[in-house]
RNA sequence: GUGGGUAUAGCUCAGCUGGUAGAGCGCCGCCUUGUGGUGGCGGAUGUCGUGGGUUCAAGUCCCGUUACUCACCCCA
């Protein structure tokens, strides 16, 4: 794998790699647009109190803090993590002028101060969307909001993608039906079932989650259902359990997969995975997490779900449903495998070449002219011969090169064909698939 | 936070039991007379991460340190 990070978990890109990351969130901001988000931007910085919840993570929140802080000052803002927390714990800030349900999405960096690794940086970027109710949020929301997400990512250029999906009504209300005691437990347990061997994430829920061995063999029984359509539903009546919210699980993880189906594709599919659980104990009902193909090792690229009560203000609640992809998780490991790269490392489809330094104004007025139309450019640094500049031009990938000569007339080469011929530079613009920069992706790496 | 590994040219790396640094790629020049890519010939480049120790002699051995990296944990 190639280094991209001289400072370990701060990744950079060079020039044509951050083409990569900049045609992918541009994509993204399309798609979300057109399904109605607005773009916001979040302060980096909130009260620690508002992002520390006691859990794992308040150890990995960075501080910040005046160099010149009084020695024995408590530092009182920490930068964010990720975007829902911030997000969710503001909305109610702002309640006054927002219309909801409220729709937003967002592509800024989080920061973590955790050992990094390939897919775990320190800092890196995620693209969330969420839609946020006041009091009451649809349920068909959850639904859109994942479809919209499969169809983002599957505009994208990007390995296969599988969307696994389920409902924390559905194993909550399986679990307490079958009589297990400690249900939230189990649930973290169960979560490890893609790390640990079936018989130990058993033994687990007998030892942690207070559960009897047929009991622990029901949940592994419940956690195998894993189909790409609403069969599931009879599989797991099929298992004979009993409970009242097991009916709205159920039904709402078959909308959500039914809902999707029509946007799935090759490139990105939808499934109820019931094994899937999730860390975090905030997510109410739809739980999701994405995962791509030869980069399981990754873990999850995205991931989601409901919430029904993470941000109040004490009269209001603000329910949300939302789903984050991981930019930098997904877009650095594929870029260091050769798998993503930019077409080239400047925006210029056209090099002027310069004949003559005394003769650098006809050159600026050639590029001036393509500017006009629209079409990126710029000069020869120097008045090198003509097979530098050449050089130079296919170093940087501009794709052709302009040459004026003495008579006024003008021919334009594309280095990649070695064709040349007369042009006009009023009128001349490069084909739609050279003007900008773009991303290439290789297959079989 | 816990436990491993690595650190030599711009990049990827070699350097055996200590004897005053090398390859490939890249870069520069020439063949090529202002139009590159292939080919031939020639050339430049290193505080061998850093501080100390052992030794006549350290890239090589020992200790410290820093950085990077992998796994666990957790997650995007």
């Amino acid at each position: 794998m190639a280094k991209i990070a001289p400072l370990s978990g701060f990744p950079e890109l060079l020039p044509e790699q951050r083409v990569v990351e900049r045609e992918i969130i541009a994509s993204l901001s399309r798609t979300f647009e057109l399904h109605g988000f607005a773009n916001i931007e979040t302060r980096v910085v909130e009260p620690i109190d508002r992002l520390a919840k006691g859990g794992e993570i308040d150890k990995e929140i960075y501080v910040l803090q005046r160099l010149a802080a009084d020695a024995d000052s408590k530092a009182e803002l920490g930068m964010h993590f990720d975007l829902t927390v911030p997000f969710r714990a503001t909305s109610p800030e702002h309640a006054g002028k927002l219309e909801f349900p409220f729709r937003r999405f967002q592509i800024q960096p989080a920061w973590r101060g955790e050992r990094p690794q390939e897919g775990r940086y320190r800092q890196f970027t995620q693209a969330d969307i969420d839609i946020v109710g006041r009091d009451t949020l649809g349920f068909h929301h959850d639904v859109e909001v994942v479809r919209v997400m499969v169809e983002a990512l599957g505009a994208l250029p990007l390995p296969p993608l599988s969307f696994r999906v389920n409902n924390r009504k559905l194993i909550r209300g399986f679990y307490r039906g079958l009589g297990i005691a400690d249900v939230t437990t189990a649930i973290k347990v169960i979560d490890k079932l893609d790390k640990l061997p079936a018989e130990t994430v058993a033994a687990q829920l007998v030892e942690q989650a207070g559960a009897t061995p047929e009991q622990a063999e029901q949940c592994l029984r419940l956690a195998t259902i894993r189909v790409a359509d609403t069969s599931f539903v009879e599989k797991v009546r099929a298992l004979g359990v009993e409970d009242e919210v097991l009916d709205t699980g159920p039904e709402e993880l078959a909308a959500v997969i039914a809902g999707c189906a029509s946007a799935t594709s090759a490139r990105v599919t939808v499934e109820a995975n019931l094994r899937i659980a999730r860390g975090l104990d905030y997510y109410t009902g739809t739980v999701l997490e994405v995962f791509m193909a030869g980069y399981e090792r990754l873990k999850s690229v995205g991931g989601g779900g409901r919430y029904d009560a993470l941000a109040s203000d004490g009269k209001t609640t603000y329910p949300g449903v939302g789903v984050s992809f991981g930019v930098s998780r997904t877009l650095i490991p594929l870029i260091a495998d050769g798998v993503l790269d930019g077409s080239r490392k400047v925006p210029s489809a056209v090099l002027v070449a310069v004949t003559d330094e005394a003769d650098r104004d006809a050159s600026t007025a050639v590029a001036t002219a393509l500017r006009k139309s629209g079409v990126a450019c710029e000069l020869s640094a120097d008045a090198a011969k003509f097979g530098k500049q050449i050089r130079a031009a296919e170093r940087r990938g501009i794709p052709f090169v302009w040459f004026t000569r003495a008579d006024g007339s003008h021919r334009v080469k594309d280095i990649r064909s070695g064709e040349q011929v007369e042009a006009d530079p009023s009128t001349r613009t490069p084909p739609a698939a050279d003007l900008r920069p773009q991303v290439i992706k290789k297959e079989n790496q």
